[in-house]
DNA sequence: TATTGTTATACTCTATAACTATA
DNA sequence: TATAGTTATAGAGTATAACAATA
């Protein structure tokens, strides 16, 4: 019996916890505008990105075409994004913020930066630096073995 | 402009992109078996807590008791999981682990105990306890403050 | 009258496949 | 022939509300 893997073990289970607990923490204050994660992730796509085409959109979210038409009919719908077209390739959308929507992701920014300072005050400056780096490790981990476990 | 701050925020970003990639990255492999993370949950559940009824089982997963009967519909037609009737109250319904069902629950913990291995691998023991004291505390907060937030 | 689990209905996220318009 | 976005269809998770059987 190896009581070093315990602590593993047990890391792991917290890093579980944390992930199922962080997500709903952040997103549950959204369901009064309407809403939802995967809305959230789209609009902050262009707000980090700027405009992009619906093809272009479901590469970076790691989704197909048909699911981006329903996300970008739910937000248009709420008026934080438009749909133009593109000026030279009549088949292509273009999908751009409004300033609604830019007002969404700040506000929902300025939200997840004060579930954050919550979050983390029980820890003092030198254990933020020391987890924030044993994250980063776990984060490349992560990234870097999933690949290979495809394959 | 508060350098401490940037960290903190570094942080939690970390912890955000670790919850986003952590569940995939070992549910994922479930869906061979037509799982998904809300039927291994409730599986698991019934491993780690036994047999019980479908009620305590909504209040134990915390979702409604029409979304635990579209699961044990779906778990039961997999043949993990059993209905049997209550002894005494006609109402209840008792669900049970079957063997295939606990053999799934331990097939998918030992997945997951891999996962943690290869995550983990970059971290030497006494990073690893510094980790996960560090995580306990935010999972403290985030548990403890999450209610606040509601009221 | 209260509780257990169900049917009925609805919304969201997601996927594949077939199709239209355009390149 | 290939690409962009759509409609059609489907499965999964989730919710509320109405209902039947039972307590």
């Amino acid at each position: 019996m190896k009581p070093l893997h315990n602590h593993r073990a047990e890391a792991m289970q917290r890093l579980f916890a944390i992930g199922a607990a962080l997500g709903p923490a952040v997103t549950d204050s959204l369901a009064t505008q309407r809403l939802t994660p995967a809305r959230i992730g789209l609009v902050q796509r262009l707000h980090t990105d700027g405009a992009m085409s619906q093809r272009q959109l479901a590469d970076a979210l790691g989704c197909t075409p048909r699911n981006v038409t329903g996300l970008v009919d739910a937000t248009e719908a709420l008026g934080l994004v438009r749909r133009d077209p593109h000026p030279t390739d009549r088949r292509t959308t273009l999908v751009s913020l409004t300033d609604a929507g830019t007002d969404a992701v700040t506000a929902w920014q300025a939200h997840a930066r004060r579930v954050a300072d919550q979050v983390l005050a029980g820890l003092d400056d030198r254990q933020v630096h020391d987890l924030s780096s044993a994250l980063a490790s776990v984060l490349n981990r992560l990234r870097a073995g999933y690949e290979d476990d495809q394959s």
